[in-house]
DNA sequence: TGAAAGTTAACGAAAAGTGTTTAAGTCCCG
DNA sequence: CGGGACTTAAACACTTTTCGTTAACTTTCA
């Protein structure tokens, strides 16, 4: 039984962090480079983005694929898309037009320029509604 | 960039068991002993364990741990326990009833059936009055 | 009880992750 | 411009994880 992914170096340089103090200021109190806070605190960020998307994929194991969005759809078609897509299978979507698109440029937001979405899209759904986007 | 904590191998005997396959079914789709699925199963769940641990962390960084939900609990009693634990602190919660239960809702969706609490609900509040479920 | 499902332990090879250093780089502000 | 804060890349020693095998063990249930 281990801890979470994150290891004390990477603990301790984002409390100190949290306090606001500089990665220089750090790297004196801990003996060692500013360089190497820097990257110490860069490989944290890494593993909490690993962990969130890790859930992520926990949440799509229990949703269906419900459609495919094509790259070069216009943002604002997808919500009408999916709702007709859902309801074919009745499921009704736990989200409107606008928070829709807004949950969508935030868990794909590269995947989302201007008014259009620039790569295909994976919509997952659960039977409660939940969306997810691959 | 990479992907998640997941490795391709544990992704695939996860989305396997699902399907409701036994392991020994899926040692002989991906060929191989039934030991190993076992083992490769095994690690997959010690990685789901330590991303939830990793994210909890984060929260603990600027929250404090403030009580736990016991699974079975009515949802429309979670928030008089919250409101009476944060009294103990002085902390006043930002949300009122209908909302607390809401955001209960909305960030752990999974473990709401229904008007009962289906896990464990670990809490955490900042001096805010912000709410964090674990 | 017997068979199928699942778990565990010990071991090895290959792969991936970590902390470090050094040296060069960007970015922003006064 | 100069300096402080931060980022990046390459290389290194080191540790951990992963996937795999074999063989024995426990659990479940018809």
């Amino acid at each position: 039984m281990k801890d979470g992914l994150l290891t004390e170096r990477q603990m301790e340089v984002l409390r100190y962090r949290k306090q606001g103090l500089t990665q220089q200021q750090i790297a004196d109190i801990i003996s060692t480079s500013k360089a190497n806070v820097c990257t110490i605190e860069k490989s944290a960020m890494e593993n909490i983005r690993r962990a969130k998307e890790t859930l992520e994929f926990l949440y799509t194991l229990d949703a269906t694929h419900l459609c495919t969005i094509p790259s070069g759809t216009d943002l604002f078609n997808v919500p009408a898309i999916i709702f007709g897509e859902a309801e074919k299978i009745n499921i009704k979507v736990k989200y409107d037009t606008i928070s829709l698109i807004n949950r969508l440029r935030e868990s794909r937001s590269e995947a989302c320029k201007a008014r259009v979405v620039c790569e295909d899209i994976i919509v997952y759904i659960t039977d409660q509604g939940e969306l997810y986007f691959g």
